[in-house]
Formats: C-alpha cells, structure tokens, sequence
DNA sequence: CGTGTCTTTGAAGGTCCTCAACACTCGTGG
DNA sequence: CCACGAGTGTTGAGGACCTTCAAAGACACG
C-alpha cells in the first residue's frame, strides 16, 4: 500500500490533546492545561492506517512528532532505492523530521505500520507563547539526548554485529516494548514484513527469513505465523544479541 | 598511546572562554558576556594531546563537550572489544557524554587524535544561572537535533553502502571539514591509523588499506605517506560515495 | 478456490574477513 | 648519519558470511 494522507484540513484532525488520556506526555506536562487551550494551532493530532504516509514536506523544521499510539516507521531512502529505517517508533516516542537542507540526497518517509495515533507539533509557536518555555526546550532537549544515544548504540550495532545478533536484538526490543506477557513465553506481532526488518538492521529479507528459521529450529523462537513470534525465554534472545553466539 | 588525564585540578584547567577567542561559539553567545563571569565553575576548558582519553566516569549527565580546536575521537566499546567510533569531532562541534545507565554493556570513550582544546560544560547550573536560560537551551536543543540528523546518515551508510562508498565517503566528509586547499588539490591529514577509521566505518584495516590502493590505483587519491591523503578531485570521490560506483 | 503477495528454501557467487608474511615509517640510539 | 627495532601499513591466499537469483510454498483476499 503507499498512500499518502493530506495533514492540512484533514477530517482526521482533532482538538490538541483534548482527545489524548495520555497524562505522561512531556510535552503536556511543560505546557500545563492553560497551555494548551491557547495553542490548539501548534498541536494536531492524526490518525494513520497501516500503510500510510506521511507527507513530511509540507511540515516546518521545527516540527516533532510524538507518537500516542501505534508505531510508525522512520525511513530514509536513497536515489537508487537503497533503504534505511531508522526507527521503528512507539506509545510515547518522539521523532524528528530532518530538514530538508540537512539530508543531500536523501529522502525521508513516515509510514504507519499498524494504526496509529501521533500529535504533529510546532515547536518554536509553542515556545513563544507557553509560560515555561525553558522547560519545554529542556524537555525536547533531553529527549533529543536520548535520540543520539539510542542511534550511537544502533549504529554499533549495524557496524560490529553479525546478522544473527542483530536480528536477535531486534526481537528482543520489539519484545520488550510491546510484546504481550503469556504463560509460555513473550508473544511479539511484528507488523511489519522481513523486507522492512531487513531495511531496519542492514540485511536482505532472505537472511531475515533463514535466521527466523535458525531460531526457530535451535527453539529460540516459535513462529506460529510469519508474522507471530513467540519468545518462550528472552534471555536466551538477549544472550546471542549480546554476543553469546 | 593510552594515557588518561585527570580533569578534577589538572593545572590543564583554564578559566572558561576567557583564553578561547572563538566568537561563534554558540553557549558563548547564548550567555553573553556578562554571564559567562557568573559560570566560571560550570565551564572548562581542558587540553589533551594526541592519544589522551578522557575520563567521563567523572562527569555528570548533564555535561557537553565542545571541540575548540582539534579533533577527538568517539568511541563506544562492547565487552569483548569490538569497537565503533560514533565520530571525530572537529573545530565548533559538540558531544554528549551518554549516562552510564544508557548503554548497558558499552564503554565510552573519548580520546584526542591530534592536540585538542576542548570545553566541558555543565548544563544545569549554567542554566540556573543565565538569564537565557531558554535560549541556551534551544541552542543544545538545535544542536542535539542536527546529531540526530547525522547519526541517521551514517546509519543509513553503514547499513546500505558497500566498504568502498563507505570509506569515499569518509575522506570527503574529513577533507571537506579539515583538508587543506593547494594547487594541486586538497591534501588530508590523516591523524589516525587504519584502525580507527576501520572502527568508524564497521570495517577492518586490512579492508581500508585495500581499498586505499584501489583508489590510489585509479588516480583518485596520491597517498604520498600512510598518513597524508591528496584529494586532486574531490567530486570524484564524492561520486563514489554517494553510489556512482 | 484462484490469484497475487509475501515468505521460505536452495544453490551459486561476491564482498569482506581472517590469517600470515612482508614492507614501510619513524623514533631511538649508536 | 646510519642502523636498528617496534609499531603500522600493505599485500596475498583462503574462507566465512551474507547476498543474489531462482523456484517453491504459505498466506490473505477477492
């Protein structure tokens, strides 16, 4: 499916935050009730269906993403069509999109890959007008902090791990993030298919599919559907992520 | 080399931006001068020479470096020593220290590869005790976001480029940030051996200095010694980089 | 129940790694 | 100034891992 959602005017828009029963939202938090009625401009809330895109070049630099609920894909593509997703984003991540001097040649995508709910945020009009602008930057500071941490320890990954560990990793995360807890193990629903696991992790999607069927023959994994796992022991996940193997 | 220095009275300490005569520095212009009086304890500057690492156990999390002059080295190490290094940081260019409980099983390190003066700054207290406090924090804030931007660069070039590409675009990327215009086009200096670059680019030495003939070979670079790079073209390597290849 | 898409599996090939030997660089000391 | 030696870089041969190409199998949707 590639079909694109318009942003502007969209019956899918919805009061900021109004709608939202998420109380941990930082950026909620930095702008307090008060806050909020006085920028329902800066704050829009989308709904996503899996497969759709986002068409990120109507948005300003200053914009971020925050996801409410879903996951959303962060993909950066190439000329010649290679591809890199980035991040595979949940309940109450941010995401920024680059600007479009930053990136050269390359082309950034938003997909929803399961439905999504996001609030599309315009910073610097918040900024002006909220109370505690300070804690707004050092809110979306700090989350930024996290971001390159996060990408330092991808970026390890993707130079100095083998393809098994990578994928093991990338199980483990899911699972960890949103796996459901069963009496027989974790149970992951991957929403995605292998080719976008392999744009993740820097494989092809035949490696994706001969590593699943290694794991699932050594009993690491069970894979009632192609797109179900269950993970009977993460540890054991963990172990060759980690560089047991 | 494998020196540590201490940071805590290291008679290397000097009083914060009064030696540094770089204007552009962006903490500098977000406290002013009369603010920087004020932080004399939250801002210091540290000398290392080449192969001197510094010891960030020592830090808080709210600490940033900045490259004065230089160039220092980041690099993230797993328990069994495979190695990435996140980036060589240059003149005007920040890096954030991650916090312990971040990364799990990975070490950081930072270490000079050529004689670098640097700023360590601590955040909070320079926050609490400016008068833009917001400015200094949308400065960070800019500053983390553009991080980002470059770490999902090098994520989709480690993923999806093959070694060649890789280290093209390795010595466009330095030569542009550090190279020296001649006559006879741009000489680099390369101030760390094949291992490291190895370690930035998910590579091994033997790979870099392979492809280093190749190039040489093929009149894209004269490597007149191991550690000095003459660039006659720099679009032709940019070509290789970015997929011509 | 058929059709298109996705996944799995197999075989062959390429890229990069590993191991090993040799060459070069540069600092040290005679 | 040259010789020496340790560290670093280069080159070669062989092999491992992952990719590519191809075909068959499974799944989802009408």
């Amino acid at each position: 499916m590639d079909v694109s959602i318009a942003v502007d005017g969209d019956d899918s828009d919805k009061l900021p935050c109004a709608g939202c029963d998420d109380r941990d939202c930082p950026i909620r938090k930095a702008l307090g009730e008060a806050g909020l009625l006085e920028c329902s401009d800066s704050i829009r809330q989308i709904s996503a269906r899996p497969g759709e895109r986002l068409e990120i070049s109507g948005f300003e630099p200053d914009t971020v993403f925050r996801i409410a609920s879903g996951m959303l894909m962060q993909e950066h593509v190439l000329e010649d069509g290679r591809r890199h997703v980035a991040a595979f984003k949940t309940d109450g991540e941010l995401a920024w999109p680059l600007s479009r001097e930053d990136n050269g040649d390359i082309r950034e995508f938003y997909e929803a890959v399961k439905p999504t709910d996001l609030c599309v945020i315009s910073v610097s009009p918040l900024a002006d007008r909220t109370s505690d602008a300070c804690g707004l930057m050092e809110t979306l500071y700090s989350a930024a902090k996290e971001e390159v941490a996060r990408s330092q320890t991808r970026m390890l990954t993707l130079a100095r791990s083998s393809a098994t560990e990578r994928l093991a990793g990338f199980l483990f995360d899911l699972a960890k993030r949103t796996g459901k807890q069963m009496k027989y193990g974790t149970e992951l629903k991957l929403n995605m298919r292998r080719e976008r696991i392999a744009d993740h992790l820097g494989m092809q999607p035949e490696t994706i599919s001969r590593i699943m069927s290694a794991f699932k023959k050594d009993g690491v994994i069970q894979l009632p559907r192609p797109t179900v796992v269950i993970i009977p022991n993460l540890q054991a996940l963990a172990a060759i992520a980690f560089g047991a193997a």
